[in-house]
DNA sequence: AGCACA
């Protein structure tokens, strides 16, 4: 009976001086191979057990924490932790920021003439492209413009012409003269020719509530 | 001057 119970305290002081010193091992042996750290596990356990027992085990005089920099520093077999990332593990995927446009806005305006038009809408035309132009040089000038919605580049052979959708007609109208005859590094002869659309953009997803409180394809 | 997409 008594000899049960010096078996129990003896299990659980050996259980506890284990468990100290396994956590001070664990320090340096980080990712133990398969059986090998396994066998190596067990060695260990029975020669600190062997030792805990046969001298009273008397805690360590408490010295404060060294700086870290210094352990890390000197342990040539163990590579620094990682500092602390809370989405490790979790992929963000990235999402493309809106940058900034990388063609630069109109280096300059040239008076636009034969100026008729048609009635406001939420779409623009864009006429008078010079022969080079291509879709990002119009995207980089239109999409950072104040309810930019999308836009339609329209390339003819010698004549490329654009489309762009904005959130309402006053939007559209900013742009309009504000982008009047802008001139851009791909233009040709003098800058571009906005104009009103004769149709709107016509790709509605949200049709569900039909042209109720829309104007010229664009809420009011 | 050249106006598509639904």
């Amino acid at each position: 009976k008594g000899r049960a119970a010096e078996d129990l305290v003896f299990d659980a002081e050996t259980k506890s001086a284990l468990h100290i010193e396994m956590a001070k091992k664990n320090l340096f042996i980080k990712r133990g191979v398969g059986t090998d750290a396994n066998a190596m596990d067990q060695s260990k356990r029975l020669r600190t057990g062997g030792d805990y027992t046969h001298s009273a085990y008397a805690p360590p005089p408490f010295h404060p924490p060294p700086p870290a920099v210094s352990m890390w520093g000197t342990a040539g077999y163990m590579a620094a932790p990682p500092p602390y990332n809370p989405y490790a593990g979790y992929p963000v995927p990235t999402v493309p920021m809106t940058s900034p446009s990388p063609v630069p806005g109109p280096t300059a305006y040239a008076p636009v003439q034969n100026m008729k038009d048609n009635p406001p809408c939420n779409t623009l035309f864009i006429g008078n492209l010079g022969e080079t132009v291509v879709e990002e040089e119009l995207r980089g000038l239109f999409s950072v413009q104040p309810g930019f919605k999308q836009m339609k580049v329209l390339r003819q052979d010698r004549n490329t012409v654009c489309f762009i959708e904005f959130d309402d007609v006053s939007a559209a109208s900013a742009v309009h003269h504000t982008l009047q005859g802008a001139i851009v590094p791909s233009s040709g002869r003098g800058g571009m020719r906005i104009q009103f659309s004769k149709n709107p953009f016509g790709r509605r997803k949200d049709l569900v509530g039909g042209m109720v409180g829309t104007l010229n394809g664009a809420p009011v």
